[in-house]
DNA sequence: GAAAAATCGAGAATTTTTTAACAATATTTT
DNA sequence: AAAATATTGTTAAAAAATTCTCGATTTTTC
């Protein structure tokens, strides 16, 4: 499936976008797209999604332009969003629930799959079909269910140590939501959701805007 | 306070990072940091974190290093974490109630004044302080009220008219929870939080590492 | 107190990413 | 059916980002 060179980081950052204005397309009947007006909708030049597109193959034909829901699909296969994936989240507290309700990833199929607490209070309690669970149960639970994901919402003080207790057994994909980089071997690969630094970037642009209009 | 060139925003995403990796020295009781030892820590290579701090002056001394606590605070200061933010959230659901719950923004002084929500079963109820108000009153309360940032978690099927409706109340900086790009003016700074697209991204080295070690 | 080591800041070199150019190919028009 | 138009894929050029190098300065060692 493609080219065997090293994908920027850059160009994966860019498909989720692509792919999800594709559904759209793909949703009110459009069948026909082309980078120049791919590029119209999601701001990025057209050279630069005609680029992206052929690190993985030539998806369109010269002259037309991009089949929807065949760009759409290849993109998702590139993905990975073809596949299921079973999903546990660490901390059940303002963030692992919100997360755990959420019915909008339904554009591939992630399924949360149970939460882990260390919280009484909230052991016991389900949410849309996922049971909180005690989190000094999570490494049975691990050795007996096969889990893709795992998603980080305890307190930053713990999250080093929660996530070094995944690893070994045998997680190999962690979706951190504590501010705080975990160091992990290798193998392990982490995505961050740093809300603060978010916000503090946010912040910076706001301000330069302010002086800028002055 | 430094030059006039224009910041790349790589560099920007990198300054909150820093001003954190400072912080926790700081609590620590480090004084004294280079740039080497805060390479170690977070990741960049020495040269570009002096590059990146060179943008905006020299904050260190040769043949020495960093002032852990000044540097903090000049980091501080570009991103604007020494003034006072007003926030209001718009969609006092899941990730709404998640948000105006957290303290943990306490780096800088951020303040969630109100929610607002359509929904009467909400309206009313208090979140750390902050009212959940009626969101047909968000026009009245944005006239009598300076509000430096709003936090848009509503839906994505409303979201566009909700930031058009900030943006016509004044709002210039949103903070985009809904997984759509908001078509703004110029003068308006959208920091989006497109979960979708980071699980998306994860899912695809998630993949990719299981291929490789297969 | 002189020599050695550490370190920043600035500019140069390198690498990476983005944009531009254009030949090849399909569609539409006349 | 020929000409005009549209559009991709690919290669080249340009721009941007990162890394390297090194002189200047401070601290540490002997
Ligand atoms: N809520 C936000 O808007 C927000 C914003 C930015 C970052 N974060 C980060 O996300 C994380 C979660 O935030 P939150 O607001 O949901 O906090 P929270 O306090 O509501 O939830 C944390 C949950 O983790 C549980 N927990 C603690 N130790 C645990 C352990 N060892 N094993 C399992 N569970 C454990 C607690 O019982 C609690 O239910 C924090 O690291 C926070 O800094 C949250
Ligand atoms: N929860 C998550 O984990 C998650 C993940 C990714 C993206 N998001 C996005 O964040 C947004 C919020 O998600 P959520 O899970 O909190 O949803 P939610 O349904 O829990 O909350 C949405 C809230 O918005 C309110 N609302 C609807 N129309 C409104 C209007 N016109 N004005 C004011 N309020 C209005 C609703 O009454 C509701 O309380 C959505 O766009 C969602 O796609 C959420």
């Amino acid at each position: 499936m493609g080219k065997n060179e090293k994908i920027s980081p850059a160009v994966i950052r860019r498909l989720p976008k692509y792919y999800r204005y594709l559904g759209e397309l793909s949703k009110v009947g459009v069948n026909k797209i082309s980078s120049r007006e791919l590029s119209d909708m999601t701001g990025f030049s057209a050279s630069q999604i005609r680029q992206d597109l052929n690190n993985f193959g030539g998806f369109g034909q010269q002259g037309f332009g991009y089949d929807v829901e065949n760009l759409r699909n290849e993109i998702g296969k590139i993905l990975g969003l073809d596949k299921k994936y079973k999903i546990i989240i660490v901390g059940a507290g303002n963030i692992g629930q919100a997360i755990a309700n959420y019915t909008g990833f339904y554009e591939a199929d992630y399924e949360v799959v149970a939460l882990f607490d260390k919280n009484p209070k909230l052991i016991g309690l389900s949410i849309r079909n996922a049971l909180i669970m005690d989190s000094d149960d999570l490494e049975d639970f691990l050795e007996k269910e096969h889990i893709d994901i795992a998603v980080i919402c305890t307190p930053k003080s713990v999250c080093q140590q929660v996530a070094e207790q995944l690893v070994r057994c045998g997680i190999r994909a962690i979706w951190n939501f504590a501010p705080k980089d975990l160091k992990m071997p290798e193998e392990v690969y982490v995505e961050n959701v740093h809300l603060n630094e978010s916000l503090f970037s946010l912040t910076y642009y706001y301000n330069k805007m302010k002086k800028e209009s002055e």
